[in-house]
DNA sequence: GGACGGTGAAACTTCAGGTTGCCTC
DNA sequence: GAAGTTTCACCGTCC
């Protein structure tokens, strides 16, 4: 805790501390508690900034088109990375955060104002580090973080190559508050580490996986193992613990995932040594690195779908309904009429029984109902501003939902495969498809080509160019005009037709196009 | 008298992130 | 718990 005094530029002290560490000709990090707050925070620093220079133009342009229509998230970035000032948290697109990681490398990005991801995730040291506020909103309000958090935050401060020392900086709101942040964070203790072995799905997981490759044979090795684990340890009743894994063991055999070989004299000392194997299903599930039971509930609904009139949504909504697809995107209270509205359409091509309303999982339901609705507005075509202001939803969270998606998806198929229901592999194989490029049906043929997405397939298919027929039979120059010289040639060539010249005469404007 | 518009206070809403799988249709 | 957003009552103005 220095006594430094840092000039008031502004009466915002993140901004001002921002603007300070520039001066020095240094970089800083500050720590937000929240997206909304990282980004405000890199507004109000960029606002007070005038100058900018060419190098912050280009990459505020690759920012900006990163998608193929820019959001309201990509400009208000943009914006920030002119000035030399970032925001970064989950939000980002991949290509976004890359941009900004290796442009505060290089020095041309002054200030990153990030949430947690930037103090696990990527190793980007800062000579400053600025934690703008040590409390989250947790479920029972707002709570300090853990000291565990604070030090990987404030780790962050000081890079070993450029600089002899770091800071970190805290902001306190009061007097009071700065003494508890000194004792609790600055001679606090870090808090005990917890095994995360305790957690039911990981424990069903981690069990099956176990059996499945072959490494433990019987209850008595599975004991064996488990008992020397960390969370055996820091547990310690032993007795318990084989209660809870001699219950799980039940549920795994109850859902075919396992099988006990039944001896013909069966006794009580034997049971120990009863061999236990995983079943051809039950060692797929394993592989796929799936909870047991999301796998059980996917059969469930799959031997529901075999033999009833499927479509998108209900393969989506089973694969939203999983423990993998966490966190849902929330039902707000004046949502959840709409919401209502649209489960009575859809309601007869559900997998899942439906819960009651009056049940308590009724409300994790309808958020299962609200995802796969969004993830129906991708396969339909709309793009990522629109998910932005219909479901709040940024475009790097719709990429791990997206990714999350496949998963349960591929693993669906494959679970498909060893019922044998062919139908259902071919319409997963579909969706999954259309969910990777966010397009309806009817453009699945064009995407086969390279450098087609789904803006330029939808623009081929609206000028009647519906296949790779279609591509082959086209004149050229009217697939010039609707994808630009380079890629028309490259698609020409991939449906093996070589353009050594290009035609010339006719010059752009004379066909009409439709442009959507 | 009623439609319209501006204003501010009250009510309401929302709030970090990441690992796993497989190959292509 | 706090910041941002929406809703709504209230008031003044204009026709």
């Amino acid at each position: 805790m220095g006594n430094k005094k840092i000039p008031n530029h502004s009466d915002n002290s993140v901004t001002n501390l921002a603007l300070d560490t520039i001066n020095l000709g240094k970089q800083a990090i500050v720590f937000a508690n929240t997206k909304r707050s990282a980004e405000k925070a890199a507004e109000e620093i960029a606002k007070s900034i005038k100058v900018g220079n060419a190098d912050l133009e280009r990459i505020s342009d690759g920012i900006l088109n990163a998608l193929s229509r820019p959001t309201k998230q990509c400009e208000r970035l943009a914006y920030c990375i002119k000035k030399g000032i970032a925001f970064h948290h989950a939000g980002l697109v991949s290509k976004q955060r890359e941009l900004i990681e290796n442009n505060f490398r290089n020095g041309l990005i002054k200030i990153i104002c990030a949430t947690p991801t930037l103090a696990y995730g990527v190793d980007l040291p800062a000579f400053r580090v600025i934690i703008k506020d040590l409390r989250r909103y947790s479920p029972r309000g707002l709570a300090w973080i853990p000291v565990l958090e604070y030090l990987q935050q404030s780790g962050r401060a000081g890079r070993p190559k450029f600089d002899k020392t770091g800071e970190a900086i805290a902001i306190a709101g009061s007097e009071g508050e700065k003494n508890k942040i000194y004792e609790m964070y600055i001679l606090g203790e870090p808090e005990d580490i917890y095994s995360k072995l305790a957690v039911e799905p990981v424990l069903r997981t981690y069990l099956l996986s176990l059996i499945a490759a072959d490494f433990t044979r019987n209850k008595s090795q599975i004991m064996d193992f488990f008992e020397r684990t960390f969370w055996a340890y820091q547990f310690r009743d032993f007795g318990k613990l084989e209660m809870i894994i001699s219950k799980m063991l039940d549920l795994l055999e109850e859902w075919e995932f396992i099988a006990r070989k039944k001896n013909e004299f069966r006794d009580a000392d034997k049971f120990e040594n009863e061999e236990i194997r995983a079943t051809v299903m039950g060692k797929r599930v394993a592989e796929l690195y799936i909870d047991p039971l999301t796998a059980f509930f996917i059969i469930s609904c799959l031997r529901n779908a075999s033999d009833k009139k499927i479509n998108e949504f209900s393969l989506l909504q089973m694969a939203c309904h999983t423990l993998e697809m966490r966190p849902l995107l929330r039902v707000g209270a004046k949502e959840n009429e709409k919401i209502q509205e649209e489960l009575i359409k859809h309601e007869s091509f559900l997998l899942e029984h439906e819960p009651s309303m009056y049940e308590p999982e009724y409300d994790d339901f309808l958020n299962s109902i609200k995802t796969a609705l969004m993830f129906i507005d991708w396969t339909d075509e709309k793009d990522e501003e629109f998910l932005l202001e219909q479901y709040n939803l940024r475009p790097g969270e719709l990429r791990v939902k997206l990714d999350n998606a496949d998963w349960l998806l591929y693993s669906s198929e494959e679970i498909s495969r060893i019922l044998h229901y062919q139908s259902l592999i071919r319409e997963i194989a579909k969706l999954r498809l259309r969910m990777k490029y966010g397009v309806r049906e009817e453009l699945l043929p064009l995407l086969r080509l390279e450098q087609i997405g789904r803006v330029r397939a939808r623009k081929l298919y609206n000028n009647k160019i519906k296949d790779i027929g279609d591509v082959k039979k086209a004149d050229f120059l009217k697939l010039v005009q609707i994808l630009g010289e380079k890629v028309a040639l490259n698609v020409k060539k991939q449906v093996g037709e070589e353009i050594k010249e290009i035609p010339s005469g006719k010059r752009k404007g004379q066909i009409s196009l439709v442009d959507y």
